[in-house]
DNA sequence: CGCGCGTTTGAATACTATCAAGTTCCGTGG
DNA sequence: CCACGGAACTTGATAGTATTCAAACGCGCG
């Protein structure tokens, strides 16, 4: 299904945090359903992407048919820029009504070595990018369903700032969940079935689910008992502990 | 263990390149052996640094005592720039007589805005950063031993530019490896030896392989047979296959 | 209302982590 | 130079966990 790419100036007033009205003369706004993708693995990259409203899955198909989710992006999100060339990965809406700010690769490029205020934005966009990949990682780093789905919840908690309530919505299914944490589907049903079952979260729709216990959350994170360390630690870390930075 | 930070113009003369004379005359250059710390987890990061030579691994303790490791960074690789206020991890050397060049901070986000040359090369090291980041969460999103070391292998061979050669040197230990690719050490012992027996690779010394038959290393990145696909695809991706993008 | 997709639960299997022990490698000190 | 000792590396056996196959359930949407 093609979708329409509207002129920036139809769209109605959006706010353009931190990007230069040069940036923005550039761009054209898209509206998705879910399961739209914004592009495809194997296409030419010839646009940055800002999303302005909803929410998007960056993933990958392995040559093997296995799906990977490697990043879920959220209104402001920067996404596209990463790749030169061609798309390493499809982009996919996930809500319905999702809308795209869309810059031509050449005006961005190019305003970001003249303007400063863009260069700002990008460097700024770019860190987040890279705190987001990080944050999988050591998802992905934990050993055991639970350790990891809790982890994953804690990190979406927060991303979606979760405003005073503990009440977080999931725009994704369970099968984007798995792909994330790299799981099957049924594992990580499994482990929310587990947490809910000792009441540490609570399921109010099949997308929607509130943090009863954060702490008890924190612990599953944490996985069971320290195993003894078998790698030599670093050779001066006797003076502080190095774990658990906060 | 403490180092000494000599003065940048104590070093004999180093290949600067993409960096601007003033970023270089605010810099000092660290040498460290193998397993000092250049930085520890919790420490205010007051500097950015780039590798002259040797091999820096960055890592992280979990409060369960996992250790895992997060990047392996080469020369002309820079890091710590991301990690505002403090550092979320830690960085120790590889190789003996590791080279590094340590960046005041407060200089060179100063430089970042005010030298072109300096935000371009901050640019193309956090695109870098980026592409590493997903090179691993790619090998993290294969399931089995075999596919996760292969994928691992293959990425460092590509990296450490095996220039037409197809020995690869690892300058870091099994135990890095397997918190690398977030396995028991034994597993990623095992998987190289079923690499060896199949005359895959073959193992030089214990930390130098050659890798004998590409083609198969790569069948084993990509695991077995294709299992059915069990999530939707996407809503418009009839068109393209989307798959296996080189 | 019913079909399909997403979700959940249930067994059997396959795989990896773990524990344990042996071997090689390398730096250190005699 | 050689012997020693510790760390890294490798191999084996067992137990625990996730994946897989299978099937039921709920929910939204036509």
């Amino acid at each position: 299904m093609m979708v329409d790419w509207a002129s920036s100036s139809e769209i109605v007033r959006i706010p353009w945090n931190r990007t230069s009205a040069a940036m923005e003369r550039a761009a054209a706004v898209l509206r998705c359903e879910a399961g739209d993708s914004v592009y495809r693995c194997g296409e030419a990259s010839l646009y940055w992407y800002r999303i302005v409203n909803g929410a998007v899955r960056k993933c990958m198909l392995s040559a093997d048919g296995h799906r990977q989710v490697v990043d879920f992006l959220l209104p402001e999100n920067l996404f596209g820029f990463a790749e030169h060339g061609m798309h390493r990965f499809s982009a996919e809406a996930l809500s319905p009504s999702t809308l795209i700010a869309r810059y031509p690769r050449r005006d961005a490029e190019r305003l970001v070595e003249c303007d400063p205020q863009v260069s700002r934005w990008l460097r700024r966009q770019a860190l987040d990018s890279i705190s987001r990949l990080q944050a999988r990682a050591l998802i992905l780093g934990r050993t055991g369903a639970l350790a990891r789905v809790s982890a994953f919840l804690l990190d979406w908690a927060e991303r979606s700032g979760s405003a005073r309530s503990d009440v977080i919505s999931l725009p994704m299914s369970r099968y984007d969940i798995a792909d994330y944490v790299c799981m099957a589907v049924e594992t990580v049903c499994r482990a929310l079935t587990v947490l809910r079952e000792h009441q540490v979260i609570a399921l109010c729709a099949t997308r929607s689910l509130r943090i009863c216990d954060r702490c008890a959350l924190e612990r599953a994170k944490e996985g069971g008992q320290p195993p003894p360390l078998r790698h030599n630690p670093s050779r001066d870390s006797a003076s502080r502990s190095g774990v658990g930075c906060p």
